[in-house]
DNA sequence: ATAGAACTTCAAGTTCACTTGAAGTCAAGG
DNA sequence: CCTTGACTTCAAGTGAACTTGAAGTTCTAT
């Protein structure tokens, strides 16, 4: 497969497979002439990193994540169904910080403490819960507030 | 109060400060020889800015939002809990996404169809829910993948 | 054989939310 | 008055995840 139908099947740019490449993130064979050319099995990897982006994991992680399968062999099925389970904890962690912070910001409403040190929201030291970097674009415009 | 004391009170650097008022989020009034001197409503402002980053926002939503506040009279308990009521749909809605993909993930891993088409989780043109941008850092070292 | 689309590399640019550095000025205590 | 720490501005750097551009090469269809 060129280059250009695997973007197309991916659904992301030329660009992003050269850089994947570069990052170690996925290979390519070459033609004499030097143009990639992609295993069908290089679908399924890409597949995953953006499905993993969208649980929020870096390039770093993923990469780390990729590592974890088997080099000599093609991966089969389990080998992916273990790595898009390790998923489970961070997705259920992210999950549970966003309904606490709904929740805190419920009271808060209600007291208008917002800038009280008393107020979990306001603390400084709790604020290591963010949610992570993730790709740059939000859904659609975020101009809800 | 000078930078360096908001700075502490807010938990972020001065130069977060300097840069937020270079943005037009806060403002402050300056002495003779041309120091910052911030009033304690701004604390409060801060404080906004910190849990809407921590809701999902941009620093250009938060501008946005900031600029609803009244701007003859310094902003009321109630000005503030108009501005923090708008963000439940948001994180509302934030928290629906990651749901939605955890239970298809819970699925992709019974069935291992991570790189077919039919699969919710591959599909390209679903892939605008991802999560924001959000301040740069995770959860600590978010090697849970 | 050749047009033209698709590919190649490499360097530099983009966005966001800041930080860092340089070079200099101000304010408060002794 | 003088030291010292905190402040000032302005320009440039950071990191993540790519994109864009330039200049050139390859592949494929006619």
């Amino acid at each position: 497969m060129t280059i250009g139908e695997m973007a197309e099947r991916c659904g992301l740019a030329t660009s992003a497979l050269r850089f994947y490449e570069d990052e170690g993130l996925i290979d390519s064979a070459r033609t004499n002439g030097g143009q990639r050319r992609y295993a069908r099995e290089v679908i399924r990897r890409v597949a995953f990193i953006q499905v993993a982006q969208t649980v929020g994991l870096s390039l770093t992680d993923i990469r780390a994540a990729l590592s974890r399968l088997p080099n000599g062999r093609t991966p089969t099925k389990s080998d992916w169904q273990r790595l898009s389970r390790s998923w489970r904890p961070t997705l259920d962690g992210r999950i549970r910080e966003l309904e606490l912070l709904r929740d805190e910001l419920e009271s808060c409403i209600g007291c208008g403490c917002l800038s009280l040190k008393a107020c979990a929201l306001y603390n400084p030291d709790d604020r290591a819960s963010r949610f992570g970097p993730g790709p740059r674009y939000l859904l659609g415009d975020s101009s809800t507030a």
